[in-house]
RNA sequence: GGACCCAUAGCUCAGCUGGAUAGAGCGCUGCCCUCCGAAGGCAGAGGCCAGAGGUUCGAAUCCUCUUGGGUCCGCCA
C-alpha cells in the first residue's frame, strides 16, 4: 500500500465530485495536485495543494476551493481534520487506525511493503561500470558499480524490468596495449627481461597473465613477431581481465545481467548498419570540423571526415565517426552500441559514466534520439571522483608508482557493506570523500553503523521478547492490538514508515538511489529516538512485563521498522545485519 | 573561447523534480545520566540558500547574466 497515493486518490475523487456538483469547472487538470508530507509536524500529517494549483484554471479563490473540499474530504473515515492554512494549503490530520494500517501492511507484506507498479513492467537497460578490459576495477569504478547496481535494484523496487549491462572495450586500441603488455609479462615467464616501454601497461597484476600464456603456449610465442601472436594474446589477456573484473564485482555484490563485447560489433556489419540508419535519416555527411576555440592543439591542421550531424539532436558540434584515415573512431561503436539496445525494445536506457566522461553526454543522447526518433529516453547519470583518505590524511594516488587504490583494496579492507553503503550518502553529482578508518568506526556518527544498529537492536528486541516467552511469529505480530500504539513518539516513527513507498516512486523516477539512504537514515533516527525515550520513560519501552498484548503492539512497531530497513538496504545491495560485530 | 557539473549553518552534506517559519550530522553552548535499554541522552545558538535581475499566488529549486571552484574540449579509449 501507498498511503500518499491513496490519500491522493480521495482528493482527487472529492474535486471529481465537486465537478459534479458545480462546484468547479469540468475540464481542470489534476496532475499537478499533490499530497505530501508537510515540513512542520505542527502542520498536521498531511498537505495538499490542490486549492492553489487550481485556483487560477477554476477562476475561484483558492480558500474557497479548500473550504469546499476540506468538507468533502472530512467526510471520510481517515480524516480526522482538514485545516485551511497559508496561502491556500489544506491541512490534514488523519485518524491514528491509518497509521496503524500503514504498520499493519508493512507486516503483511513485509520485503515487498513499498514495492511499485510505477514502472508498469517497461524494459529498462541501465549500463554501468563498463571500465576498459585492461586490469582490475579501481576506486572510481566501485562508485559507478555501486550506484549503478543500487539504481538497477531501485528501478526493479518500483516496478520495471530491469537489464544490467556492461559495455566491454575489447575493440580499441587499449587492448592491443594489453596484448604487448602481457606479452612482455609471458616473455618474463620465460626467464627472459621483460621490456616495459613506455606506454604499456606496467602493473603486476599482468604477471600472472605472462605466467598463464607461458602455461598454455610453452615458448611457442617466443621470437615472433607481433602479427604472429597479437590476435591471440589479446584475446588471451582480454578474457584474463574480465575474470579478474567479474571477481572483482561478485566481491562487491555486483552481477550484470549481460556483458557486451564492442569487437563484436566489428567485421559483423553492425556499425555500419547503425551508420545507415543515421544516413538514411541525413544525419552522416563528409566535412571538416572548425578548431576548438580559444585553446588550438598545436598540431591541429584541417582534415576531412565522416561526420555525425548530433547538432540535430542537441549537441553543440557535430562529432566524427570516421578517422581521417578511414578507420571508425571510438564514437561509431558506441553508436552501434545503442543502437542495438534500442533494437533489443528497450522503452529506456541509462548510462552511467564517471564524471571524467561528462563531454560525451550530449552526443550519446543525440545518437540516441536520432536513432530512435526520440522514442526511447537515454539519461546518462555521472559519478563524481571519490577522494580516498586515511587517518583524516589525502591518500594520493599514482598509476605510474603504482599506488593506486583498486576495487578489491578497499573491499577487502572495509567489507563491501560498508564500501556500498557509504558510496552511496552522497548525490552521485557530488564528490565523495572515502576515509578508510571513518567508514569503519562502530559509532552513531557513522550512518552506516547507525542504520545497521537499528536493525540489529529490533532483533534484539525479538530474541529478548522470545527469551521472556512473548510470541513474537508473523501472524501474531499481524494480529496484535496496535490501537495500543498512541504515544506521538510511536506515531511519528510509523507516519516515517509510511513515506516509505513514496520516497521509493521519487527515488525511481529521479535516478537516485541516494534518497533511499538518507532515508534509512532518518527513519533509523526516528527509531533510535523512541528507543531512548524508553530510557526516561518505561512506558515507551518495546518489551513491557508482564504484559504481552502489550508489548507485542509495541513489537510490531520495531518489527515493521527492520522490514522496511531490510528493504530499503536490499536495494542497496547491503546486508541487514541482526547483531553488531 | 566553449560545453557540462557544482556553490545551502564554522565544517561535511540533504532538501521529495515550484510550496508554509530552509533541514541533518559533526563542531560549539547549556543541562542530564554514571540505578547499563549509555558503543550516552535532552535542549539551544548558528543562514542575505554565491551575487543581480526575471517568470508567478509562491523560487534554494525554473530562465538570463555575473562571480568563484571542478571536469572536459578534432583521429586517445
Amino acid at each position: 500500500m501507498n498511503l500518499f497515493s491513496d490519500i491522493r486518490g480521495l482528493v482527487i475523487d472529492s474535486l471529481g465530485a465537486m465537478q459534479q456538483t458545480g462546484d468547479l469547472p469540468g475540464d481542470l487538470d489534476f496532475a499537478n495536485v499533490t499530497v505530501e508530507p508537510p515540513r512542520d509536524a505542527a502542520h498536521g500529517d498531511m498537505a495538499t495543494n490542490a486549492a492553489m494549483v487550481l485556483a487560477k484554471p477554476a477562476g475561484k479563490k483558492p480558500r474557497d476551493i479548500a473550504e469546499a473540499l476540506a468538507g468533502r474530504l472530512t467526510a471520510d473515515a481517515r480524516i480526522v481534520s482538514a485545516e485551511v492554512a497559508g496561502p491556500g494549503f489544506l491541512n490534514l490530520r488523519l485518524d491514528p487506525a491509518v497509521w496503524q494500517g500503514v504498520l499493519r501492511a508493512a507486516l503483511e507484506e513485509g520485503a515487498d511493503y513499498g514495492r511499485s507498479q510505477m514502472g508498469q513492467g517497461k524494459r529498462v537497460n541501465v549500463e554501468y561500470v563498463s571500465a576498459n578490459p585492461t586490469g582490475p576495477l579501481h576506486v572510481g569504478h566501485t562508485r559507478g558499480a555501486v550506484f549503478g547496481d543500487a539504481l538497477a535494484s531501485l528501478l526493479d523496487f518500483v516496478g520495471y524490468d530491469v537489464t544490467r549491462e556492461y559495455y566491454i572495450n575489447d575493440g580499441g586500441a587499449q587492448v592491443d596495449v594489453l596484448a604487448r603488455s602481457s606479452y612482455e609479462r609471458y616473455r618474463e615467464a620465460c626467464g627472459l627481461e621483460p621490456e616495459i616501454a613506455e606506454g604499456l601497461y606496467p602493473g603486476d597484476y599482468l604477471i600472472p597473465v605472462g605466467e598463464a600464456m607461458k602455461a598454455k603456449y610453452g615458448e611457442s610465442l617466443l621470437d615472433k613477431p607481433e602479427g604472429a601472436w597479437l590476435d591471440e594474446v589479446r584475446e588471451f589477456a582480454t578474457e584474463r581481465m574480465m575474470d579478474l573484473i567479474r571477481e572483482d564485482l561478485a566481491q562487491l555484490g555486483v552481477k550484470m545481467d549481460v556483458f557486451f563485447s564492442e569487437k563484436s560489433l566489428y567485421g559483423t556489419g553492425r556499425i555500419e548498419a547503425a551508420l545507415e540508419a543515421l544516413q538514411n535519416k541525413g544525419l552522416i555527411y563528409e566535412g571538416v570540423l572548425e578548431p576548438p576555440k580559444g585553446k588550438v592543439p598545436e598540431d591541429w591542421e584541417p582534415r576531412e571526415q565522416t561526420l555525425f550531424r548530433s547538432t540535430a539532436h542537441g549537441d553543440d558540434v557535430d562529432r566524427p565517426v570516421k578517422k581521417s584515415d578511414g578507420s571508425w573512431t571510438y564514437f561509431a561503436p558506441d553508436i552501434a552500441y545503442h543502437f542495438d539496445k534500442i533494437s533489443r525494445g528497450f522503452d529506456a536506457l541509462i548510462d552511467v559514466f564517471g564524471a571524467d566522461h561528462g563531454g560525451y553526454v550530449k552526443r550519446m543522447k543525440a545518437a540516441v534520439s536520432a536513432l530512435s526518433d526520440g522514442k526511447v529516453p537515454l539519461d546518462i547519470k555521472l559519478t563524481q571522483l571519490v577522494k580516498l583518505f586515511k587517518n583524516g590524511e589525502p591518500f594520493k594516488m599514482s598509476k605510474r608508482a603504482g599506488t593506486f587504490i583498486t576495487l578489491r583494496d578497499v573491499v577487502d579492507q572495509v567489507g563491501p557493506d560498508v564500501t556500498r553503503f557509504h558510496m552511496l550518502t552522497r548525490k552521485n553529482d557530488a564528490p565523495l570523500d572515502f576515509d578508510f578508518d571513518k567508514v569503519m568506526e562502530q559509532s552513531k556518527d557513522n550512518p552506516v553503523f547507525y542504520v545497521q544498529y537499528a536493525h540489529a537492536r529490533v532483533h534484539s528486541v525479538l530474541r529478548k521478547a522470545g527469551e521472556a516467552g512473548i510470541a513474537v511469529g508473523e501472524a501474531t505480530l499481524g494480529a496484535a492490538d496496535l490501537g495500543k500504539l498512541d504515544h506521538e513518539a510511536e506515531l511519528a516513527v510509523a507516519k516515517k514508515i509510511a513515506e516509505w513507498p513514496r520516497l521509493v516512486e521519487t527515488a525511481g523516477r529521479v535516478n537516485e538511489p541516494h534518497r533511499v539512504a538518507f532515508y534509512l537514515y532518518e527513519l533509523a533516527s526516528e527509531f533510535h529516538s523512541l528507543w531512548n525515550r524508553g530510557n526516561d520513560e518505561p512506558a515507551l519501552r518495546f518489551l513491557q512485563e508482564g504484559d504481552a498484548a502489550t508489548s507485542q503492539a509495541k513489537i510490531a512497531l520495531a518489527r515493521s521498522v527492520a522490514v522496511v530497513i531490510s528493504a530499503g538496504l536490499g536495494i542497496l545491495g547491503v546486508t541487514p545485519v541482526e547483531e553488531m560485530r
